[in-house]
This record gives C-alpha cells, sequence and structure tokens, in this order.
DNA sequence: ACCAATATGTAGCTCAAGCTACAATTGAAG
DNA sequence: CTTCAATTGTAGCTTGAGCTACATATTGGT
C-alpha cells in the first residue's frame, strides 16, 4: 500500500469533500450526538414539570424507555453540567441555564416537526423521527426552515 | 412524593404523548444513534473505493476525524457484523451487505442534502447537518422527501 | 538490498450509557 | 404509628467509542 499521505487519486465523478472538511463534519455530528442525550433530558423535565408540576427520575426513566438508574446517572451529568439539580428524594429542577437551553430545544423540536408535517410527512413518523433529527439541527438551517415555513403558511392562506 | 404510577396530574395545554409512545419513539432515535457510526463507515468506504480504488484505514480514520485505532477497532465491529471484510494490512472491502447498507445510505444521504438545499439551507450548512440528520430518516420520511423534491422540480420548471 | 517513512496492528486506558440486583427512604392507608 | 408499595439511591457489571503509546509490517527511493 502506497506510504504517501492519501493523495487523491483520481479526478472523480461526484467528488469527495477534502479530508479536512469531512472530518469537521463528522466531528460536529459526534458532538451532536454526544449532547443528543443531554437535550433530550432537559426537553423531558421542562416538559414534565410544565404539565405535572414535578419531574421525578422513575417518570423521566419511563417516558425515555430506559431503567431508573440509567436515568439517575444521567441527571447526575446534567448536575456536573450545570443544567439540573435535585437533592436526594426530592424532585429534579432545571438551572437557569438548564432552563435555557430546555427553550432552545423546545422551539427547536417545535420546527423541526412543524417542517416535517409540512413536507408531507406522516404525523407519527413525524413525530419519531423529529426526535432524532433536531439535534442535528444547527441554526443555519433553523433559520431557513423557519423561513419556508413562513412561506408555505401564506401560501396556504391564498 | 407520591408512590401512584405516575397520573398524569393535569389535563394540559400541548399535552404530552403517552409514556408508550414517547418511550418508543426514544428508543429509535437511540437505535439509529448506535448504527449511525456503522452506517458512516460503510458510506465513507463505499465512497473511497469508488473514487480512489481503495480504502485504507488511515484515509478513513482521517476523513472522520479520529485516530487510526478508533478507525480499527469500528472496522472491527463492521467485520462482526459482516458488513465488511479486511485481512491484515490489506485494505477494507463492503460484503454483499455492506455493499446494500452502502446503497441505502448514500440514497437517503444524497435525498436528505437535496431537501435541506431546497428549503434554502446554505451548501455547507447542508452538507455538515445532512451528517448527522441522515441516521434519523427513516422510510416514511423518505418518501414523502421525495415527493416533494418532485413537487418542486416541477413548478421550478414552470 | 536496505532504510526510513507510512500504514497497520495491539495494549491498555477513559468515559458515557446502558443494564441487573440490592439497599434505603418516603409517604399513604390502615 | 406502623406497614408496605413505590420511589430513589448505590454497586458493579458490559459495551461502544474515543484516546495515547508502542510494536510490527510494507513499500518506495536510494
Amino acid at each position: 500500500m502506497s506510504r504517501k499521505a492519501s493523495p487523491t487519486r483520481n479526478p472523480l465523478l461526484h467528488a469527495l469533500p477534502t479530508e479536512q472538511a469531512q472530518a469537521r463534519r463528522f466531528g460536529k455530528a459526534r458532538t451532536a450526538r454526544s449532547t443528543a442525550i443531554l437535550e433530550d433530558y432537559v426537553e423531558l423535565i421542562a416538559d414534565l414539570i410544565e404539565s405535572t408540576g414535578e419531574a421525578r427520575a422513575t417518570d423521566i426513566a419511563r417516558r425515555l424507555g430506559v431503567s431508573h438508574p440509567t436515568a439517575i446517572n444521567t441527571i447526575a451529568r446534567l448536575k456536573r453540567e450545570d443544567l439540573a439539580t435535585a437533592r436526594p428524594y426530592r424532585g429534579i429542577f432545571l438551572t437557569e441555564k438548564g432552563e435555557a437551553l430546555a427553550r432552545r430545544v423546545r422551539a427547536r423540536h417545535r420546527l423541526v416537526l412543524e417542517v416535517l408535517l409540512a413536507l408531507g410527512v406522516p404525523r407519527e413518523t413525524a413525530e419519531a423521527d423529529a426526535e432524532g433529527i433536531e439535534h442535528h439541527v444547527s441554526e443555519g438551517t433553523l433559520k431557513a426552515f423557519s423561513e419556508f415555513l413562513k412561506e408555505s403558511r401564506v401560501k396556504k392562506a391564498s
């Protein structure tokens, strides 16, 4: 095998991105993956507090479909990252930072869901896919999404 | 704290999904996250073989932005899952199963990218976000996406 | 034919996220 | 006020994905 530093051997058809560009993209995706779980928890905690008045570990675990120790471990990580607070046998609360993140995440989630629906994705499919997609939607894409929705609402109104 | 099995305490505003439904969705997202990496590797290997004639471990590592042992470990996982083959110091090849996955993944990737572009997302942003989003786009959503593209092409032609 | 650079492989670590099994605490109902 | 079911917490394991450091193999150039 060649020893040269990966010489792109071929002027090719649908050209690969440069190594650097591609590595940057994959890196972003990796970061998004690792924050996705924190975002899910924060969003869910906010939802639970808003709708039921409290966020309890078991409810979180059940809604995420994981065991309660898993939930507790991740909540510990939330505390480490200063996103949530919890004292033994009391409920879970969001810090200011956590609240701020929750607001951003929920707004993004709603927008992604609306776009999927506007594109004709069936409701249940859209709800499911949005759960995964949302974490990978950057500011730039969000912007385009809300523009698109604005337009498509105008069109519908006419 | 109550001992009752999470009684939804409140007839609420933008109602939470049921526990089961939500757990199902989060479960899907978790599965997607764990297969995302395999998909990335398979897609990249296919691209490398097509454009340079071979897929070498270092190139894969560099393009993913990870160390080469990480790449080698993951390639070992690909072998375990019967997606790729590799003999010591020879390049990496896809099995039939791997090729099939690569075809699906690349088609999905292209479609997601096109949709983002059609929605007005700037190219570089779209390329980056697609890398993360693609893994969470189900068949149903894909179908809607290709319908949408068909329509928007028709409109543009008029 | 050799040597040095590159590529590949191996060892051994960290961390996050999942799990099961068990212990401790709480609080509602009797 | 006791009891007991539910909740919460703890211990200890597995697996995947990342890393660094080191060892071995390959190969192009001299």
